[in-house]
DNA sequence: CTATGGCACGGATT
DNA sequence: AATCCGTGCCATAG
């Protein structure tokens, strides 16, 4: 038998058992990637518990390929009235998704044809006396996939009899010819010559260098709690940080990107990881329904173990009461998942109403709201809320990944103020003029706060801008 | 002298 | 109870 998933199946709510409770309360909290590994886990470690391959339409029942409903049955409901759309769907769908968009992208750049090698060795060829030619030219064959490659400084240099300073000299030239970042060891590496380079045209939120260059397993893991404790910065700041980071690098510069000039770094954001949540419009038309889909790792064929549960009987009593214990541990935990899917949907379905704005017209129109509201209208505790936005990133129509609690970021509406203001400025404003122009429109914040914003949207002052 | 950034305090939010 | 965020005050850079 397969679970059978219904979108608008109303929480289970209140949990009857502590174990049930915490167990829910553990799973909401976390992000989509830990909820895999969970899962993963408790697969491992309970045989009552198994993964049904036959895929049901929650709606019609036939049999599907991935999602939660059939075609048919999506195509209905995006087709009726309803603004908005809600659908679980599961993990696989994001991965092909992502693939298939990144196979298009292979395939227009690939137009002009040209390896890697080739490409990075004209643009810095010229400045290179003839052996530090050979020298670049051997790097470059050893780059792998990624353009990555781990250099043996010493031997290179003792092979071609150069100081090591030469060698040292072209791998730097190589890292910062374009693709930024290629030639170096590995990610971390590349992203701080990528920040190197920025720096040059741009200026950088204040922490993200130290992020990158101490904090690099944790921002993978998108732990930025731990960050912020580690630098004794706010978590709000990490996620900036965090934000620059997959607006502005790019992990792995060479895969996608050589041939292509001006946008080196824009497309791969998806790459950071997954967003627990998508929100898109019907045939991409702002004006039709904004999709919602919750991504949940195996959601509806995580099941109880059919044969497992018929065993049962055919055992003696001792064992009897261990396999009923796991079949126990195996549909709390089934419920739990679920549940944590609905409230989720729940929360989102109140978000993307109370946001449909924001969502359709931009940062300008984000309207602050607090968990707190949220908790009561949905009749929920505030950890609830709390719980459901922690460590959840949604993935906005504009295909930008973002930390779910953008929805409650009260500044955000100013910040796009100040920088439009800024962006249509005719002389630098200062801090000052800006709040007295805010103020008009009747938005009142100290003048040391408009320097915050301006901090964190990387805008340097009035008397920096003016050089330009 | 003015504009900006650092630090720390207290109320609000989670 | 812990954390975040706006702000005021002060030092300092421009």
């Amino acid at each position: 038998m397969y679970q059978k998933i219904t979108t608008r199946t109303s929480i289970e709510t209140k949990p009857k058992t502590t174990a049930h409770l915490a167990q829910s309360m553990t799973l909401l909290n976390m992000g989509g990637g830990e909820l895999e590994e969970e899962i993963q886990k408790n697969l491992a470690a309970n045989p009552a518990l198994e993964i049904d391959e036959v895929r049901r339409c929650a709606v019609c029942g036939s049999e599907i390929a991935h999602g939660t409903r059939c075609n048919t049955c999506m195509q209905r409901q995006i087709r009726s009235e309803s603004p908005v759309v809600s659908f679980i769907s599961t993990r696989e769908r994001t991965t092909s998704f992502i693939d298939g968009d990144q196979q298009d992208y292979f395939e227009e750049i690939n137009v002009d044809r040209q390896t890697l090698p080739e490409y990075i060795l004209k643009q810095i060829g010229w400045n290179l006396s003839d052996p530090e030619k050979m020298v670049a030219a051997n790097i470059l064959t050893q780059l792998d996939d990624d353009g990555f490659v781990k250099i043996d400084v010493l031997e290179l240099a003792s092979y071609y009899h150069v100081p090591i300073s030469t060698v040292e000299k072209v791998i730097s030239q190589i890292q910062r010819a374009d693709p930024i970042g290629s030639g170096c060891e590995d990610s971390q590496e590349a992203m701080l010559v990528q920040l190197d380079e920025l720096e040059k045209n741009k200026p950088i939120p204040s922490g993200v260098k130290k992020i990158i260059a101490d904090h690099y397993d944790a921002l993978l893991r998108k732990h930025f709690k731990e960050i912020g404790r580690a630098l004794n910065i706010s978590q709000t700041k990490v996620e900036m940080a965090a934000q620059f980071i997959s607006e502005n690098l790019n992990p792995f510069p060479a895969r996608a990107n050589w041939g292509d000039f001006r946008n080196p770094i824009e497309e791969e954001n998806t790459r950071l990881g997954q967003p627990d949540i998508i929100l898109s419009f019907f045939e991409d038309d702002p004006q039709k329904a904004i999709l919602l889909e919750i991504f949940q790792p195996y959601n509806s064929n995580l099941v109880l173990n059919n044969t497992y549960k018929m065993a049962i009987k055919e055992s003696d009593k001792v064992t009897r009461d261990e396999m009923k214990a796991d079949l126990n541990r195996a549909s709390l935990f089934i419920k739990c998942i679920q549940q944590r899917a609905n409230t989720i949907l729940q929360l989102m379905e109140m978000l993307v109403g109370l946001q449909e704005r924001f969502i359709r017209e931009g940062d300008l129109y984000l309207k602050p709201i607090t968990r707190a509201q949220i908790a009561k209208q949905m009749d929920v505790h505030e950890s609830t809320i709390s719980r459901a936005v922690s460590s959840k990133t949604v993935q906005m129509p504009d295909k930008k990944i973002y930390p779910l609690a953008i929805f409650f970021d009260r500044s955000l509406r100013i910040r796009t103020m100040i920088k439009e203001m800024i962006s249509k400025e005719v002389k630098p404003l200062s801090d000052m003029e800006i709040m007295k122009k805010l103020e008009k429109m009747d938005i009142s914040i100290a003048r040391r706060t408009v320097a915050k914003y301006r901090d964190m949207e990387g805008i340097p002052s009035a008397h920096q801008r003016k050089e330009k």
